[in-house]
DNA sequence: CTGTTAGCGCCTTCAC
DNA sequence: GTGAAGGCGCTAACAG
């Protein structure tokens, strides 16, 4: 038995002998077919067809000196809105021909740094970093790595940034209830270190008394669990308030969804008897009834977290970048109860 | 101005150099540094250190003629079990060294035959097809790559697959239903072209005469879209039959969040007036009151689909694992009322 | 328009 | 235990 190894995959040389030309040709046929004639090209192309030659990316990559890649880092998976962007973020990277690597951190500063040398290994052009607690690792991402965040703060870093409206969002939800007659509205803060959560509680406690002057009541802010699960504690919360609230605005559309859920369950009308808003805009197919809620456009912002890191215009110097949002209307929210 | 454009990463020998060794010996110190001198080691490790260097993957996967990665193709990215699953084989890959690429699909063909083809270009080493409808396109993959399936059919193709074992999730269902004194029974069906909703419904409609001696009734069984949103028409439909079931079975838990939703919306009192069940086994986070439901084990799941492609013991033949799937009972099913 | 040559950065024989 | 040499598959110079 003396057979040659079978090669698994054929490459350049193979086809070029194939095809009676040199290597270069046929990488000119791949990259540049206009700079062949049309004889060859034909010819190669042909045994390409019959061999199905596939380029080997690995090497390209090492030439380039590129993995052509962009790395998204994700803290918590199960958050609808975040799926959604990465969703959007990994239709525009295939758009560019670019892999998207999503990197699950899970709030493991572990994983997250052994995720961060990997992308250093593979020369990635950038990291998208999606929410998540605050960290110095990434103080030691070389210069020619992009990194830009979503909601969230990298004070002491060199960092692009792209942020949602939160207090225009809260003031549009503040204003709508206000004119719907509410006086008793609720924020159901989440209680983990998101930046947005954070920001959304501030905007809350600025606008409540500064522009819509009704009076700040510690009891009425409160930290939950961001999840569907915890909605039933937040209302039995508020409901069994001396002064129960008439409205309850929570911090981001899964909070909303759980009270929701809990409210109807304990036989409340909704919005006769209460009203609920969220903020982030997963209303079209997350709950039922449609929820008033303030809509962050993930294809905008996805956008931009993108350009951030692969448009030479913009990679040039740091941008902040904040994101107008939408009051959207749904069926949550009514006139506060006589 | 005749300075030398710097380099941006350093490469072995540039850390040879300064560690006054040879390239091979970092090699060595970074692969085998059992098989060098502890003074050397701790030297070139001293340099390595300083420098921050970072082995370059791209020339490694080169050489090693694998991106020591995995695929997995998935279709419907706003199925919440399907990101559990995509989380859980995330973690396994990370686990074992492995870069999992998310390749999202969205029932668009071209976009597949184009991950199958980048797949093919950096020797990933093999692909776990998540749901999604059958196609033709996988049949060129070559043999060293590995192929998965989770709950869905490839007859054709010589490739594993993963499935739940949907008959006995049902009988499970009806069984439980039954003894709750449940004989009208609905089946909310999937319209999609997803394997698992099919399946569900053929033993749906197996079982419930068969086992269970219920008459089968055609307006019973009824395909809906499988989103949240729809559950309202789902109540609505079933709801204005002649003669309304008692119980709505759902195709999966997602459907049954928002059948929940609806019905609460329409004020009716589950379980009190309406049981409700799911399929999935999502309920933990994702609704509240809790569902219940038939739990499909997504890290068994998980490790059954990275190990048909990793596990050399498993490779080798094609597999087609059928997984138990457990019976939970939430807080949407009661008796039927008098 | 096409072929020859050299090298991307690393790893692994093979000598020493 | 360590160093030198060659090659993984491709592309971009440079000649012809």
């Amino acid at each position: 038995m003396n057979q040659k190894k079978q090669k698994e995959y054929l490459g350049i040389r193979e086809i070029a002998k194939l095809a009676h030309v040199s290597p270069s040709t046929v990488s000119r046929v791949i990259n540049s077919p206009e700079r062949t004639s049309v004889e060859v090209r034909e010819q190669v192309n042909a045994v390409i067809q019959k061999y199905h030659y596939v380029p080997n990316q690995m090497a390209k990559n090492l030439f380039s000196k590129s993995s052509n890649s962009i790395a998204v880092f994700i803290h918590d998976m199960t958050n609808a809105y975040f799926i959604l962007l990465l969703k959007e973020l990994s239709r525009l990277a295939f758009e560019h021909k670019l892999t998207l690597l999503t990197c699950n951190i899970d709030n493991n500063h572990i994983q997250e740094q052994e995720y961060l040398d990997y992308c250093q290994a593979i020369r990635t052009k950038g990291i998208i970093v999606v929410d998540g607690p605050l960290t110095e690792l990434y103080k030691r991402v070389p210069p020619s790595m992009k990194l830009v965040s979503f909601d969230r703060t990298m004070d002491s870093l060199k960092c692009s940034s792209v942020t949602a409206n939160h207090l225009q969002g809260i003031d549009l939800l503040l204003g709508y209830l206000v004119r719907l007659g509410h006086r008793k509205i609720a924020f159901a803060a989440g209680n983990n270190n998101s930046f947005a959560a954070k920001a959304r509680r501030q905007a809350y406690q600025q606008l409540i008394g500064w522009k819509y002057n009704l009076p700040y009541r510690e009891e009425y802010v409160h930290g939950f669990e961001c999840s569907i699960r915890c909605g039933l504690d937040i209302v039995n919360y508020y409901m069994s308030l001396p002064d129960p609230p008439t409205a309850i605005a929570c911090a981001n559309d899964t909070m909303a969804i759980g009270v929701l859920m809990g409210a109807q369950h304990l036989g409340l009308r909704v919005p006769e008897d209460l009203s609920i808003v969220g903020f982030d805009g997963l209303n079209e197919n997350f709950s039922f009834p449609r929820l008033t809620t303030v809509k962050q456009d993930y294809k905008q912002i996805a956008r931009l977290l993108f350009d951030n890191i692969t448009d030479p215009k913009r990679t040039e110097e740091v941008h902040h970048d904040v994101v107008d949002v939408t009051l959207c209307i749904g069926q949550t929210t009514g006139p506060v109860k006589k």
